[in-house]
RNA sequence: GCCCAGAUGGUGGAAUUGGUAGACACGAGGGACUUAAAAUCCCUUGGCCAGUGAUGGCCGUACGGGUUCGAUUCCCGUUCCGGGCACCA
């Protein structure tokens, strides 16, 4: 009987959609299980064959959980505000929700036709209303809270109020963005407007006046993981620095608990490494350093303590508000000079050229250990955003200090016994310290470091600097605080208008705020942002609903927000909307993320690592600190999917003709290689009358051909549309069926690991279907007998239960396949059509290749789905061998193999061979000095 | 520059974590069936050498060392590819 693959997978997927098959519940009566895929970003191009790679991986984990009895979650959904839809509105006039959704629909009609276990039920759209809801309701419950550094959690700001009426600031240890100091009766005499600018400080959501990335192409500011290499990830545009007055997120005050969570998550290391790099701890000292003949005192960040009998000069940031204090009238229009030079060089140029560049400030500060006057420069190299944005320069330790000192002719103390500073500094924290103070120089309190290591003398610093008041120990951290606010039309709303200039919140109980419609989806003339273009978009607060701009009174009625929020927003809490995801009262009930608790399983790509991946571990961890969500960390185990690539094929046109040349004769000739689409290639062999098709000034070309064919060249590259390289999925279910694609995914590799597609190799697994569909049928009579099976009909399947058992529990399919091959094989050579053999293997292969599963599953008379089956166990009973190879080798060169009885102990086994009855020609009459014998598997007999 | 991961046939990749390297699949070559094609099945397939032959020998997991009876696996050094961070003091 012929495999219909056609017949059976739509018979199937129409079946498991009418019996909702997939739907889950909570039930407490069992476990549950919590798949997730990173939701996509629907775009224009639909899905290609890489992606859904880790939705196969996915799913067959799910599937085999459920078939041991787990109750499992497996939602999809859609990230779908983005900003190529709001692009192609800003072009066509078309309203990105229209794109948005027919992206959608033909993304949901490619899924449903490779079987996934979705519960569609649960689907989440983060442009729905619905859905918005709960991202703006999170938003207002940032701005509502501020982190308390005591209690290591988020807390309302209703109780940082309650301490400013109390005691003002005395006391207070929490996370804020410039330290204040007031009392509770200067609290008290402050106007409302007032008090919200010093609540501003503190809350976690927060508007601020900062420096941001800012895309003049793009028109909007981006985060830093937005910005790669100074230009924009999307578009690679130039970014610039720019002071703007935007909402940020205070991540960093999570920076910690975000490291220390770490350790207690099943995630890769190089993952956790590449968080633990953005992250950025570092530990060290905070010093106050004064200026000569001034009262001004300024503090620096350094992990050099030890160093600070080194220090020939101090440098600021040119961006640092000192700048202006400490330049003296002598230098100010050097100075002045020096800064306008700065700011017309972007990220980008800063990165790409690196060049000693700075100015002397006139200033002389001096070193707190020795009194001596060092003089303050202002350089670009000293960053304003990281620790105090002012250094002391130790040039003979650091490497840029000591490009700057050689430069500007700086003098140079080298601090470290035997260190050659000749030709570059000595950054290691090792050696043995000296000049510390130098010979003859006594400093405060007759400190002294000389014959410590530098460990030591870190540490030592450290204790004399806070006991002597000199400053502080201080964990800096690179991790900044996420701008929250994006000038773009397609993003969700911010739920907050303006009174005063200061922002109110738009009562929870009116959310959503739904995104008003505009008629240009570009900024407005005035250079707002493209919600400045709406003409219903202000807020009644006698009426709490949204109303014309025109009745803006500033009395009742209020301008709104004109941001939207980054695309990050809607992606950092999904995965908690998933477990109750049509919960109107809340985000999620109590009850569904008790029973959910967190995600067991993710599987996305590693692209995401320091921006989705931080910024939800962040969202949860606030959520937890809010009682919401009952566990810190959100995703449990996480898996990155390598990335499919693509496998482009090129033709070689002869220069200035029209002529083709094949592969192997292209040397002979000066050619131009061009992509081919390689759809129209098959086996590196390109198909001539559908090149000639492809395009027209193709229709007349001529070809040099080798052995009657066309062979095209290969390489490997990024799958995209401009290197005709994209293979679509659905072309390969229309040709092989959904089973093969998933088989073929899984069989081309390790899931995480980065490899290029080619569609040759799938063949195999058609057939491997097409013999395991046969193993079933005689001719056209499906045939299953309920005979005993025989020991080496058991063995085969025990040995197929055990390997994939262990192999999707480590994720290694790839492996898992060639066993079903070989079990296969096998049985088939043994003629089994056994229903004690044949069902486990149908059950097995369930996860797998759903569809020619249920198929036989009701062909062998099964009225339920396979998918409430169970999964078989192994009995090593089956597996057990009566004889044993064991292989000899004399000196560890094998020689030959001999069987051993399975029972066989290893006195028995060296007796044999000291008894020279392993074939004594290649003992004679030499010693045998040692046997080694590695059980089941070796005897290694050493020999004189 | 710093950190992380990796390198195995013509190709994708296996190898029970120290025990017969190259499973399985693709590709290639040969054969069977067929008027023919498709489909299916069988054999060969890391390199070199010897033999009519079954077979036997040597080399071989990027390169150079080391530990071990035995190394793709562990250690040290080198080269190359990929990823992350990058004037972060």
């Amino acid at each position: 009987m012929e495999y219909n693959f056609r017949e059976i997978e739509k018979k199937w997927q129409q079946r498991w959609v009418a019996q909702q098959t997939y739907r889950t519940t909570e039930n407490p009566e069992r476990k549950k299980f919590y798949v997730l895929n990173m939701f996509p970003y629907p775009s224009g191009a639909g899905l290609h064959v890489g992606h859904p790679l880790g939705y196969i991986a996915s799913d067959i984990y799910a599937r085999y959980k459920r078939l041991q009895g787990f109750n499992v979650l497996n939602p999809m959904g859609y990230d779908a505000y983005g900003l190529p839809a709001e692009q192609y509105a800003i072009q066509t006039g078309q309203h990105p929700a229209i794109t948005t959704d027919q992206n959608i629909a033909r993304y949901r009609e490619q899924l449903d036709k490779i079987g996934f276990s979705f519960d569609w039920s649960r689907e989440v759209r983060t442009c729905d209303p619905k859905y918005y809801h709960w991202t703006q309701w999170a938003f207002q419950q940032m701005f509502g809270s501020f982190y308390c550094n005591k209690c290591q959690s988020a807390q309302p700001i209703e109780k940082l109020i309650e301490h400013f009426e109390k005691q003002g600031t005395a006391d207070l240890d929490a996370v804020q963005n410039e330290e204040l100091s007031f009392t509770a009766d200067e609290w008290r005499a402050k106007s409302d407007n007032e008090k919200q600018q010093v609540l501003m400080n503190y809350r976690i959501a927060y508007l601020a006046e900062t420096m941001v990335n800012w895309c003049p192409a793009l028109g909007t500011v981006l985060a830093n993981d937005e910005v790669v290499n100074g230009v924009s990830e999307r578009g690679g545009y130039p970014v610039e620095q720019k002071r703007m007055k935007q909402w940020c997120l205070r991540v960093s005050a999570y920076a910690q608990r975000l490291l220390d969570g770490l350790e207690t998550i099943d995630w890769t290391e190089s993952l956790k490494e590449t968080q633990r790099n953005w992250i950025g701890r570092s530990e060290g000292t905070e010093m106050q350093f004064k200026v000569a003949d001034s009262d001004i005192e300024f503090t620096i960040f350094t992990t050099r303590a030890d160093t600070i009998f080194g220090v020939t000069f101090m440098v600021l940031a040119p961006e640092s508000e000192l700048v202006a204090q400490l330049t003296t009238p002598e230098q100010k229009a050097a100075v002045d000079e020096y800064l306008a030079y700065v700011k017309k060089r972007t990220e980008r140029d800063r990165i790409s050229d690196r060049k000693v560049t700075g100015v002397f400030s006139g200033s002389y500060a001096i070193n707190p250990f020795t009194g001596d006057k060092i003089p303050v420069w202002i350089s670009e190299y000293v960053l304003a955003g990281y620790g105090t944005g002012a250094i002391m320069a130790v040039p003979a330790h650091d490497s840029r200090d000591y490009a700057f000192a050689r430069h500007f002719n700086l003098p140079i103390i080298p601090l470290i016994e035997g260190a050659d500073i000749s030709e570059e500094s000595f950054d290691a924290k090792e050696g043995i310290v000296m000049n510390s103070p130098a010979t003859g120089k006594t400093a405060l309190d007759g400190f002294s470091l000389n014959g410590l290591t530098v460990k030591e003398a870190i540490a030592a610093t450290k204790q004399f600097v806070t006991e002597h008041k000199l400053g502080r120990v201080k964990v800096n951290y690179r991790l900044r605080d996420a701008i929250f606010s994006r000038q773009r039309y397609w993003g969700e709303p911010f739920p907050v208008y303006y009174k005063d200039g200061m922002p109110q919140m738009v009562p929870q109980e009116c959310l959503p705020l739904e995104l008003p419609e505009v008629d240009k989806f570009l900024p407005t003339e005035t250079g707002e942002p493209p919600l400045g273009n709406a003409k219903k978009w202000a807020w009644d607060t006698k009426t709490n609903t949204i109303v014309d701009n025109s009745l803006i009174d500033n009395d009742t009625v209020f301008p709104l927000e004109l941001n939207t929020m980054p695309g990050f927003a809607g992606s950092s809490a999904y995965y908690l909307r998933y477990m109750d995801p049509h919960n109107d009262q809340a985000l999620i009930s109590k009850k569904a993320d008790e029973y959910w608790q967190n995600v067991d399983l993710y599987v996305g790509g590693s692209e995401h690592a320091t921006g989705h991946l931080i910024y939800s571990r962040f969202w949860n961890k606030f959520l937890f600190d809010l009682g919401v969500s009952c566990k810190e960390e959100p995703f449990q185990k996480l898996v990155n999917q390598g990335m499919i690539q693509g496998r482009s094929n090129f033709v070689y046109r002869i220069k200035d003709t029209n002529t083709f040349v094949s592969l192997g004769l292209k040397d002979q000739y000066d050619v131009t290689p061009l992509h081919v689409d390689v759809n129209i290639v098959s086996g590196d062999v390109l198909d001539i009358e559908a090149f000639k098709a492809w395009r027209p000034e193709y229709a007349t070309a001529e070809f040099i051909l080798e052995d009657g064919k066309y062979i095209c060249g290969w390489a490997v590259e990024k799958m995209s549309k401009s290197m005709f390289n994209v293979v679509n999925p659905d072309m390969i279910v229309e040709k092989f069926g959904a089973d093969t694609l998933r088989l073929y995914e899984m069989f081309l590799g390790p899931v995480e690991q980065a490899k290029p597609w080619d569609t040759n190799g799938i063949d195999g697994s058609h057939r491997f279907l097409k013999k395991f569909w046969n193993m079933f049928w005689q001719k056209d009579d499906f045939v299953v007998t309920d005979d005993a099976p025989t020991p080496a009909e058991l063995k085969s399947l025990h040995k197929l239960i055990k390997k994939v058992t262990e192999d999707i529990e480590v994720f290694s399919y790839n492996t898992s396949i060639p066993a079903f091959m070989i079990a296969t094989n096998e049985l088939t050579q043994l003629k089994c059509q056994k229903r004690a053999i044949l069902e486990p293997m149908v059950v097995l292969i369930a996860p797998f290749a759903p569809h020619i599963a249920e198929e036989l599953w009701e062909k062998m008379g099964h009225t339920t789905s396979v998918c409430d089956a169970q999964w078989p166990t192994f009995n090593e009973k089956y597996l057990v061998e009566d004889t044993v190879k064991m292989m000899v080798a004399f000196n560890g060169k094998t020689r030959f193999s001999i069987d051993f009885p399975a029972d066989a102990d290893n006195a028995t086994i060296e007796a044999a061979a000291r008894g020279h009855e392993l074939t004594p020609k290649y003992v004679e009459d030499k010693q045998i000095m040692k046997v080694i014998i590695v059980p089941k598997r070796m005897i290694n007999i050493v020999i004189k």
